[in-house]
DNA sequence: ACCCTACTCGTACTAAGTACGATCGTCAAG
DNA sequence: CTTGACGATCGTACTTAGTACGAGTAGGGT
């Protein structure tokens, strides 16, 4: 057993599990996941890939790690608000996550083995809503929307190729350019009059949706209660 | 020699790219998308791996072509109903399809080079909403939150290691029995008495979301028109 | 008959995951 | 100080996967 895992930011010393997981979570955030190899990792940590054999079971286990990492940066709903600021804070926070680890929401839905850090943030989702007094059925059903839509939205908001509202240019008018106008007319329409506009920003659409969801969920609330 | 040349019973004549695509359809609904290799496709086809390339630029190049097919699959919002029949439609058929090709979501989203079935089924729900009177300021909006809330719905559904309400029992069980009652109460007590229940589908909380959010975009439409 | 083209495949190179066993640093017991 | 045990590290090599290269083969047109 490894002594003296404290310090949180220390690159020095005998490799742990900590660092593994730590480096692997800088490194897709770097090359994203698809590249994401263990020699590369082992390169990352200065070590040899065997090395990190000794302190995780294999990459599946790595992969497993990073995600729960990813959840435990996650804001749980907090206990100090009404049930829909809290969600609207959570899933903001889930939001802003998920933007710094483009290549985590495809896998946070995916793994079977429920770590720590995300068991106890799905607890506390549920607790939010059930205190609210919501019902065992709305609980679920809000459980499952409101997560469809966040991780949808990061998914999106992943893949795109350009973030904040520039660069964005350059690639939509190549995807669009060479496109039969007659063809796709409402597709060129919103590039070229909405998209590429100044000011345009894709994640400003987060928030309109997640009011809706909430306002849903309220009004289904109130209409049947516990 | 071009006639029947391997024992197994499968479509004969010369490969082509649609049997190719098609094939590599079947074999990622069969086994998913991970293991899903040059060489079982091949295999799948009755053919060696390098047959293969003669017909598709490599890997990339196939899974942009199922991904194509799979847009091909879902129906466009029909013109002949009002928006938000028409989308609602169009939801209900994505998730379906969907539901038949899990490996499906992940990917759908993280293609750059647009194929014409992608950019067809774009443009004809743009057209849906603009039709509709939708500003384009909206309809950017609608179109970011309807498909993330269809895609990231898709995307835990896919996950799910159980189908239309049965045999969840052995999977939320194994999960749930060994977690620590008082560390995690909430998820325990909608396992036990909700989802555990006779009758309990997570697919089911699709519509209500879907009528959330269609409700909502309504309500926006009207308030701030054209 | 001859060649052109399309199609198929054998061989082999590269990259990646990782099992096996050797090496090495450290430290307690003698 | 020596010794032996143990955990951390790594060298080597096996396996699977993507795919480049070029050889064989079958029809079809001249």
């Amino acid at each position: 057993m490894t002594a003296a895992p404290t310090a949180s930011g220390r690159t020095d010393g005998p490799l742990t599990k900590e660092r593994v997981l730590r480096g692997g979570l800088a490194l897709a955030d770097r090359i994203g996941i698809e590249p994401f190899t263990i020699r590369r990792l082992a390169a990352e940590l200065g070590v040899k890939p065997m090395t990190i054999y000794h302190h995780v079971a294999g990459k599946e286990a790595i992969i497993d790690g990073m995600v729960d990492l990813v959840f435990a940066e996650i804001d749980l709903p907090p206990t100090d608000l009404d049930w829909r600021s809290a969600m609207q804070h959570r899933c903001r926070s889930a939001r802003a996550v998920l933007r710094h680890h483009p290549w985590a929401p495809p896998l946070m839905e995916s793994r079977t083995t429920p770590s720590p850090h995300t068991l106890r943030h799905h607890e506390a989702v549920l607790a939010c809503f059930r205190e609210a007094g919501f019902s065992l059925a709305l609980t679920a059903h809000a459980y499952a929307i409101v997560d469809s839509y966040v991780y949808g939205f990061a998914l999106q908001e992943a893949h795109l190729p350009f973030h904040g509202g520039e660069a964005i240019g350059d690639l939509a008018e190549a995807i669009v350019a060479p496109l039969p106008a007659d063809e796709y007319p409402r597709l060129i329409e919103l590039t070229r009059d909405h998209v590429l506009q100044p000011g345009y920003d894709f994640g400003d659409s987060f928030e309109l949706g997640l009011d809706l969801l909430l306002d849903g969920l309220a009004a289904a609330a109130s209409a049947a209660p516990a």
